[in-house]
DNA sequence: GAGAGAACATACGGGAGCGTACGGAAAATC
DNA sequence: GATTTTCCGTACGCTCCCGTATGTTCTCTC
């Protein structure tokens, strides 16, 4: 409902806040139009197409998580602990989420988005990986909790909260990330583990 | 383009295949008249609303996980981990992992849909939980461990494949559930963690 | 302050689905 | 074999949304 004059970016991130709540079948041009206080005359001016707009706002989105990226690794945080901690706080939160999920279930239906996502899931994934072998784990085992890891964040949107027992979700992924993050120790090995809370001792 | 007369099953199974494809914005009767080689006129019989389909085609998923956790509790299998991995098997092929995400997908915007995908969550989580329990881990960490199961097996179906490193899906999701099913290991409480392996010699 | 271009409004045609009304065939029932 | 009952086809009006065409109002520029 603003009065303004409408720049490109304001119909994007209208188209964000769509997709948010309601998926990309929910990011029509009619009804953002009035979302925005003005007819669809605006939109045909500085986009071509409907499809123009959805383009327009999965590249928001990438850039939103790239941003993501970048406040993470300008981050005050030293300890790979700290930074996934970081990490998941930022990917854990209303608006991001929200969008997250959406996106990935457009990803399901759009075969370019799929690409996208994928490029963003490697690059996480990678992060995370790179996290853990700097922690001290050899590759694969890094790979299997940076996988881990990645389920971990997005079980947490997706499975309904006040699960099977009473333990808080807070709880739950505070134990889980702290699990993750620990060396590996099978018996069959006979390794000893190192506790990631007194590495710097 | 079928020929005989359609029974209210056959739409709902249709539905269930519309789902499972195109999500739920795809389930629409006119286009799913033509998939089973009929007019509207046949579904305006069987239903009143397009909104009693999709009540039907949700029921008749909760029905079919319903059976899968059946046959997942009268499986031969003995050891938690060979449950589990029984379960990973149903909850990670096609279909169904298909149906899974859109119904996931689908109670994001649907209230009613959320609590029904709620319930099952819960069973699930609940059912996994239990397993640990047995396996070992006091309550807190077997909830977390089960959240972290669940999360892995979504985790499967939803971030995309040839992730981060060269390491295939399968090992990583072998060397997840093996790291979940072992005894918790910190060593701040100097506990001898007990192989899952070795348990019965 | 008049023209030019930028930003929007209005009006239109069209497609896709929904739900309704009603007609007709096909199968069951007597 | 005539009559219900079951099941489906056809036709209609309606709404929502798309994209186009064209008119209208600002806003800058000279």
């Amino acid at each position: 409902m603003e009065v303004s004059k409408k720049s490109r970016e304001d119909w994007v991130t209208g188209g964000l806040a769509r997709l948010a709540s309601l998926g990309v079948e929910g990011v029509r041009v009619e009804p953002l139009a009035k979302d925005l206080g003005v007819t669809k005359g605006s939109f045909y001016w500085h986009f071509t197409d409907r499809e123009e707009l959805l383009s327009a706002v999965l590249e928001a989105w990438v850039d939103l998580t790239t941003e993501a990226v970048i406040a993470r690794a300008n981050s005050a945080a030293d300890t790979p602990i700290e930074r996934l901690e970081h990490l998941m706080r930022i990917t854990t939160r209303g608006f991001e989420s929200d969008l997250e999920f959406e996106v990935r279930a457009w990803a399901r239906h759009d075969e370019s988005v799929a690409r996208m996502l994928g490029e963003v899931d490697r690059r996480r994934t990678g992060y995370a990986r790179d996290l853990l072998i700097e922690q001290g784990f050899e590759r694969v085992e890094a790979e299997t909790r940076s996988f881990m890891l990645y389920s971990i964040l997005l079980g947490n949107d997706l499975i309904a909260k006040g699960g099977s027992g009473r333990t808080g979700r807070k709880t739950i992924l505070k134990r889980a990330i702290d699990l993750l993050l620990q060396r590996e120790q099978k018996v069959e090995k006979g390794r000893m583990p190192k506790s990631v809370h007194q590495r710097n001792a």
